[in-house]
DNA sequence: TGTACATCAGTGAACGCGCGTTCACTGATGTAC
DNA sequence: TGTACATCAGTGAACGCGCGTTCACTGATGTAC
């Protein structure tokens, strides 16, 4: 008979994947640089030192987090691939938008798996596997639009990497509210997107 | 007579300059993390409560630092404007690359000015005017190239806004060393900057 | 020019804080017999 | 099915650390007379 994981005993169950879960609900709540082991064992409802019997330090816990955002962020991604899999020029734009709204959506989270909480991203195999998967999406994505000769360039990674590249920097200039960016709104900052996108697209397609 | 600002004596002389010269070399040293009051007060070869005479707390400190590196920031690309006054598009490209070679050359001064350590910018508008100005020179780069008739977008502060995000994406990945950028040079990312601009360049010059 | 004194920049001890981490422990679980 | 015991997840007290900040102080400077 298996044990019910909760809470409602000594042992717990599945703590590993419950102090996930706490991270990422105190990320909600607060600063991801005020996160600490401490406030996350205290989110799940655990002493302070329960955590090391399955991370053993904050970092490792932070990289658990970092990979389930780009999950996450990789399903996001699928879903609009899928969704558009007539248009591929749709699928562009719209995933360029998913990721932006992907990082307004979880700011916090956002910048765990992009900023430097994490010292050493190549330190952690699975962490890195997590990020090409999500990226190589967009490959994929770039692939269609040449097959379907909306796009003619021949290096998808190049393509690829300069889309990424823009709704990164959109991101990541909002997030942190700079000058250009700062009377914008959610909706300006979607309409700014698409604009963006589509210049790039353009670019993209008569360059050379 | 007026003393030496030298810490040869009691007084020191001009102890604030002294404590924004620390901080920048302390962050050529360390993180941007792991900066504190004690840290650059020591640095600057003075006791850890003695910064409180000249900076109510650590974070206008960082605002100090933050304001002088929007300066050089802009004493940069406004060096590149001049240098290359009788070619606009060479003045689009150049001041990008300037730039990324500024986030490279000095990423955790970048990371203050970009960063979160500064909660919220709007509260300290010298350094929203640093920001500003430092921005103003990419929008005149932009006008001079509508004049010479190189780009026709009508919107320059939209123009300007594309090409920041995508220079300050590409910087950020890289310092990051994201996935994507994992195995970049700094030459190479030279290259890459130099094609997504011309890339958008392109995208700029035939939208609509 | 010389002396008294106000001003103020820098000192260093002290405070409380939250943190990561350790350690001997305790209580629940599952297994061998 | 029942009992003894090994295993191991979670406990809570304790450690040392660096931090921001305060406070009564001290020493240098510059000014009034």
């Amino acid at each position: 008979m298996k044990s019910i994981p909760f809470k409602d005993s000594y042992h717990h169950g599945d703590l590993k994947k419950a102090l996930r879960f706490a991270t990422l609900n105190l990320l909600q709540e607060e600063s991801y640089q005020s996160i600490s082991l401490r406030k996350v064992a205290k989110k799940a409802g655990v002493s302070q030192s329960a955590p090391y019997r399955h991370y053993p330090n904050l970092e490792s816990l932070l990289v658990d987090v970092a990979i389930y955002g780009f999950q996450l962020l990789r399903e996001k991604l699928q879903s609009i691939q899928s969704k558009f899999k007539k248009h591929p020029l749709l699928q562009f734009r719209e995933s360029g938008l998913c990721y932006v709204n992907f990082a307004l959506g979880h700011p916090d989270l956002f910048q765990i798996m992009y900023g430097n909480q994490i010292s050493n991203h190549a330190l952690y195999p699975e962490l890195t596997l997590a990020e090409e998967a999500s990226f190589s999406v967009l490959e994929d994505i770039i692939r269609e639009n040449q097959k379907s000769g909306n796009l003619n360039s021949s290096d998808v990674r190049k393509t690829a990497i300069a889309a990424w590249t823009m709704v990164h920097g959109i991101a990541l200039l909002f997030l942190g509210k700079q000058v250009v960016f700062q009377d914008s709104t959610d909706r300006t900052i979607k309409r700014t997107t698409k604009e963006m996108l589509e210049t790039l697209y353009i670019g993209i397609k008569y360059k050379k």
